[in-house]
DNA sequence: TAACTTTATTGATCGAGATCAAGCCAAGAC
DNA sequence: GTCTTGGCTTGATCTCGATCAATAAAGTTA
């Protein structure tokens, strides 16, 4: 690897590990301009970036942890709009703060505030960075409209399914393994679905019974019945009679 | 203006001729090169970008029209995932087929299928191109993650608030006019929108009925009350009690 | 390890919107 | 003109998931 300059702080970083990420795309003068002129945050549950700071530091670059872009309306009701993760960069140059949701961490979250300055000046001449960081910024598009077709018509078990899927997805390797983890919390996810955590914790509950998953943990997930969980999730109707649904006959008298 | 060698086929379209989209920012030379090696596809209602066209043209340039892209469970029930309008560029490079949604026409739509080459090209040499066609792509991401939100929580009322805000603010001039144009059928809308087409119909007349809107036709919208359509498409629970659901009491016998 | 806080689960009830079934109406065909 | 067709609307009923309330489990702190 001829990343020999790489500035120390960067060095633990997915973006720059993870040769398929952005800042392993650049030449050792790239990274340590970008390096030098960008700010690390550590965040915790519950942090958000604020529109001040993001006018000034309006690229997100995300090294570990879960970033989510939440929408307020005006009676409390909340959702989650998007789930960042590891490797997705967040930009918000020239968005206007109206109608846009806020970026809270739903655990810890490393970032990075990339310098835009820096960051326009390598999109402009590194062919590669530029192409990575279209492809992620094309896979977040593409996410979100999954995600709306998902939460649009499919009911909740289909709902559940389809996000055990994307985590799947996302989690790096362990892709076609059977294990796969939850990054969320239970309310987080249910804001993300748009459904109630009373009846995500059903929709679990029913997956399990039907032996179709195993939860060892909150966190984690272990897959018994791909085929089944898949077939859930695209709407097959004939798969997913849910327990205990049949109705029971009451004899008169 | 100086684009005097614009190929005549591109003379007419909205992605040259209005100075914010794609197509303008090109010289000359670019525009040639480009127009030469595209193809211009009109479509009509039911129309459908088959995977096969879309491996050798995963670029299209929407000129005139709507086109969705639409996900289809398997037992049939439909979701339009996204709405593409004059200037979008949808960029399926390198997608794979699987969990994609289909792209299909919800009326008359002019496309222009762009060479991938020439696009490079163009991408890696113009940066006036790159930064409209980026700003594009984050714009489609930020659409769908705030339709996301949109459909997640809201209730019917509001989401039909939302889309008509959604209109107005993507229709060509007349942003601050009261008529917006609803460019899509009843039965998109809804399934745009996560509803049932007898929901939205129900939804429309409750915002007549409580003059907010009046619908000289079925495409078009006068708003009568922005500040209060607002308030609803914002969720807020003290506006929006809907006409007709005070229970009438019922007197026996 | 116990005390405490936060989060998740379970159970019971209720309601917004889906579904089913007509009815309506405008545009084109005969 | 009448007939047809497709999309929209209206009304009646039913269901899934929301909501409310109580309990259990997990995580945190002393």
């Amino acid at each position: 690897m001829g990343h020999i300059h790489a500035s120390k702080k960067c060095q633990g970083c997915a973006l720059f590990a993870d040769s398929k990420l952005f800042c392993a795309q650049l030449n050792g003068a790239e990274l340590d301009a970008l390096s030098q002129k960008s700010r690390t945050l550590s965040m915790k549950r519950g942090d958000s970036l604020e529109h001040e700071a993001l006018a000034h530091w309006p690229l997100i670059a995300i090294d570990s942890g879960v970033l989510s872009m939440q929408h307020l309306l005006q009676d409390g009701r909340k959702t989650i709009a998007a789930l960042f993760m590891r490797g997705d960069i967040v930009d918000l140059r020239n968005v206007s703060n109206r109608n846009r949701g806020a970026l809270i961490a739903l655990g810890k979250v490393d970032v990075c505030r990339l310098s835009p300055k820096v960051f326009e000046d390598v999109m402009a001449r590194n062919p590669d960075a530029q192409r990575v960081i279209w492809e992620n910024l094309r896979d977040q598009a593409f996410r979100a409209m999954d995600h709306s077709g998902d939460i649009a018509k499919k009911q909740a078990l289909e709902k559940l399914a389809s996000f055990i899927f994307e985590c799947r997805n996302r989690q790096v390797g362990y892709k076609d393994g059977d294990l796969v983890e939850i990054p969320v919390r239970r309310v987080d996810l249910a804001e993300y679905l748009g459904m109630q955590p009373e009846t995500v914790s059903r929709c679990f509950k029913d997956l399990e019974k039907r032996g179709i998953i195993e939860a060892p943990s909150l966190k984690m997930l272990r897959l018994l019945n791909v085929p089944m969980l898949r077939r859930i999730a695209n709407g097959d109707k004939d798969a997913p009679i849910r327990e205990g649904k049949m109705k029971v006959l009451k004899f008169a008298g």
